[in-house]
DNA sequence: AAGTGGTCTAGACCACTAT
DNA sequence: TAGTGGTCTAGACCACTTT
């Protein structure tokens, strides 16, 4: 029954560079943000959201789509969109955090310390699906960032003389290559799995910080065009050089 | 020049209750996984999709979006979109993992093992924007899984008798509200960060683990309508039971 | 039955890139 | 200039929920 008062902020300017759809999803952020829609709220509908602002139907649908992947809203057909209480649960840490602390450092360096064809053990080989005891290649190698060690990277690989994965990979030598850019030689998708853990012995030496130091340890499979697994390895990062940041709530990115 | 192939299943079926966008994305997923369209190369344009399945142009434009969204493909204005290269920079970890593990476990609980009020020292006061020396809510929680100890949580609360804040966060005795909910009570965003640390004495005797095993620590700051924080806080999770999985490429969920 | 969100159409116009 | 993606319209029809 009570329409909010509306801003001059609250309109859609269409002479501006930022589309439509932009515009009416920051206007009902902010909206929400100041609490003129509170946890549990429902939205207007679209077809008043259309009036209101002047847009076609699919614009308010996309911008109502928008809040409601972000978490902000919920639409529940036939009865209505409402506000969302705040949910930890909503929070997405996004590992290119990292790759942009690396990236944008310009003194980031990858030493190959390790390259060797080793046999596949019982894990290996269940991790990479091929039988016990066929050859692989094992790679170790430092990222260092202004000449210190800030990650730990081991690696195995299938050993396929066909396929030039194992070439590519021993030319990775910056950051970029290492975390980008391995897919145009046959990976197609990679399963990730993060975790804390403590540094051991050989770890933290590399490292050059204590023993049991914490650490973030990020594991890996990578596998080619036919769905089977060609990489297995781990990411060990100094927790003292990274961190995960985000937002959550109506102030949320994208 | 070259048309690929279409199978059977790549085709649109309208009779189908799955939407044609969500059949359309499937479908040039599938065929980026299976190597179809290799790291780099073109996409056939949006008019050329519109023709060769039927569908409008707003529905795979629609279709390009998600697709650029999990960053499977990326698109160029005037060029055209492109098969990205897997790039672990994609990567995201859902907090709500965290959250599943404990709701899907029926016997979980919240023990509040102590409340009460405090001056706010320089680090507090920093942190929630308030003068040094005010008083402030101090609460520690202990989160159970099947009567094990398994999450940490402290918390400092900005103490106004006018808000129920404080009130509603005493009644917080199941995991659902503590990750959710806190919202109903005037809290609109927050900020949160995630790192590896390796537990105090204090803190692995209440998780009844060893000192020095590893944790996740989550610290968050959340804000009212006014954009004013009003708590600061951490949950230390045990490293043991929580970790983080995700998958990117072609395969990717949503 | 009325109101809601969800999907989809068949175009239009614009901005940008390549030739 | 031709081709590309990016935005947007003004409806249509459907599924669902509420009254």
């Amino acid at each position: 029954m009570k329409v909010p008062d509306r801003r001059e902020t609250d309109r859609i300017d269409r002479g501006l560079y930022e589309p439509a759809y932009v515009q009416l999803a920051g206007i009902l952020r902010r909206q929400i943000a100041a609490g003129v829609y509170r946890p549990g709220d429902q939205l207007p509908s679209e077809g008043q959201l259309c009036a209101q602002y002047g847009v076609s139907p699919m614009t308010v649908r996309r911008v109502i789509n928008i809040l409601a992947e972000s978490g902000v809203v919920a639409a529940f057909q036939g009865r209505g969109t409402f506000v969302k209480p705040l949910d930890l649960g909503e929070a997405t840490f996004r590992l290119e955090e990292l790759k942009d602390r690396l990236a944008n450092h310009d003194d980031t360096a990858v030493r190959l310390i390790e390259a060797r064809i080793v046999t596949a053990d019982e894990k290996v080989a269940r991790k990479l699906a091929i039988a016990e005891g066929r050859r692989v290649v094992y790679i170790r190698r430092l990222l260092f960032q202004d000449e210190i060690p800030v990650m730990y990277h081991r690696e195995y690989l299938v050993y396929d003389p066909r396929r030039p994965l194992v070439e590519a990979e021993f030319e990775v030598t910056t950051m970029e290559g290492l975390l980008k850019g391995r897919g145009s030689e046959g990976l197609q998708a990679g399963d990730l799995t993060i975790e804390a853990v403590v540094l051991r012995e050989e770890e933290a030496s590399l490292l050059r910080v204590e023993a049991s130091s914490p650490a973030f340890c990020i594991e890996h499979i990578f596998y080619d065009f036919d769905a089977h697994p060609v990489s297995w390895g781990w990411f060990i990062c100094r927790a003292d050089r990274f961190k995960f940041t985000t937002r959550i709530g109506a102030g949320a990115r994208r």
